[in-house]
DNA sequence: ATTCTTTTTAAGTACAGACTAAAGTGGACA
DNA sequence: TGTCCACTTTAGTCTGTACTTAAAAAGAAT
């Protein structure tokens, strides 16, 4: 018997798995279900609140726990880092600038960070490459109001992404994933057919409120993201 | 004072964000936070279990709490269930099934869902409509080997989705996002043009190591999977 | 110097007890 | 009949203590 809660856990999951405890259920409270299992409440408690993490269960003060019907309501993935994951590949990878200009913020952008009028981004577009096959093509735009620093910044030699990682300590994101078409200029750097349906991830980053950057990740034809759960 | 463990926890992250402790770096151990927080162990032990969880932090044993490099490495995606993602629009849900058939179970499923050779599945094809406009498209096989009570339900009023979560306490699941073209069956069916770039969520899931279903969920255009974290 | 072993340190977990805060329940009252 | 408030139940949290376990570091043996 090494951790009591995970056990507990997992038997309460196997009740939920087999049908035991069946949808909108309600569970035994705590205190019953510590003495069933012969171990504090708390170690209940922390059992079931990670159920409930998991979307497994709904807890509620008074109204008790009771299983949920939907069997899972969500997913997690991890967004890699490009060059981490052409790595993990066993991959060589490689990195390019395609274009660097500074402009006065689009409205579009702007709407999208939700940045007053009147500043000046950075509008970067490079390719990552593993292996000298072309593997995501990012269009990136970064907020000089905001980074004046990044105007100074050799993007030649590093991507854009690490040298935010590095520069800027944390912040808040939105990231939404969708499908687009492969207009001529993509599909030359991504070196696939005009026409083809590629998957494309969009991030807007916030440091404290203040808009960083949005990017557009434009990954190689059959990308798939994929996580089990 | 309410709830001291998320105020430790708030605390933390800002130190993070704000770049006291920068990326890689040794946060001071348990017993120094609590004196510092004038709190227990335990708090300060569940503010930053939970900072792990959200993989701002990294723990280990002896080797203390270090801050990790990446911003953010996971996002939380919750999966909707289709009638509850368009009454939640306010829009009026409705399902029709499209196709049923029962047929020996192809080669290509059979390797996905790991499945051993000679059984049947039920395949069915069916619309989901939000206001009547169309708003996905879903592709369901059904392993009739491990739900042979599949093959009498009635798919003409009750989606697979909802007659599965009734039947099948809970599973494992696999899923993944990519991006495909319409093509003309797919584009009729969704109202877009042939050749419309699309998001489709495919999914297998598993019940106890027997293979249940697997679904291809292909979306309206211009659907966006969105999340913030 | 290298490898093995022991020690030490910091997180991981458990528990009993106590108090708090929601949220149903039911009764008093208008 | 309907509204509101006190009561009760149940999860949420905190504390202090104790013990366990992983892993780094230091020391010992080769």
């Amino acid at each position: 018997m090494k951790t009591a809660f995970r056990d507990v856990k997992e038997e309460i999951r196997r009740r939920i798995v087999q049908g035991v405890w069946g949808p909108d259920d309600l569970l035994p409270n705590e205190v019953d279900l510590a003495e069933e299992f012969d171990c504090a409440r708390a170690t209940v408690n922390r059992a079931m609140r990670e159920l409930a993490d998991e979307g497994m269960v709904e807890r509620k003060r008074k109204a008790g726990t009771r299983v949920l019907p939907s069997p899972v309501r969500q997913a997690r993935f991890h967004i890699p880092i490009v060059r981490k994951e052409i790595e993990g590949r066993g991959a060589q990878y490689r990195y390019a600038l395609v274009n660097r200009e500074i402009i006065d913020t689009p409205d579009w952008l702007r709407a999208r960070l939700g940045l007053e009028s009147g500043g000046k981004v950075l509008h970067l577009t490079c390719m990552h490459y593993g292996d000298s096959s072309p593997y995501q093509f990012e269009d990136r735009w970064i907020n000089l109001t905001a980074l004046p620093q990044a105007a100074e910044a050799d993007f030649d030699t590093v991507g854009p992404n690490e040298w935010l990682i590095a520069e800027v300590p944390y912040s808040d994101a939105e990231i939404s994933f969708s499908a687009l078409t492969a207009e001529a200029e993509i599909a030359k750097h991504l070196g696939c057919a005009d026409g083809d349906p590629l998957f494309l991830a969009e991030r807007s980053t916030w440091f404290e409120t203040r808009a960083i950057t949005y990017v557009r990740l434009v990954f190689q034809r059959g990308y798939r993201m994929t996580t089990r759960y």
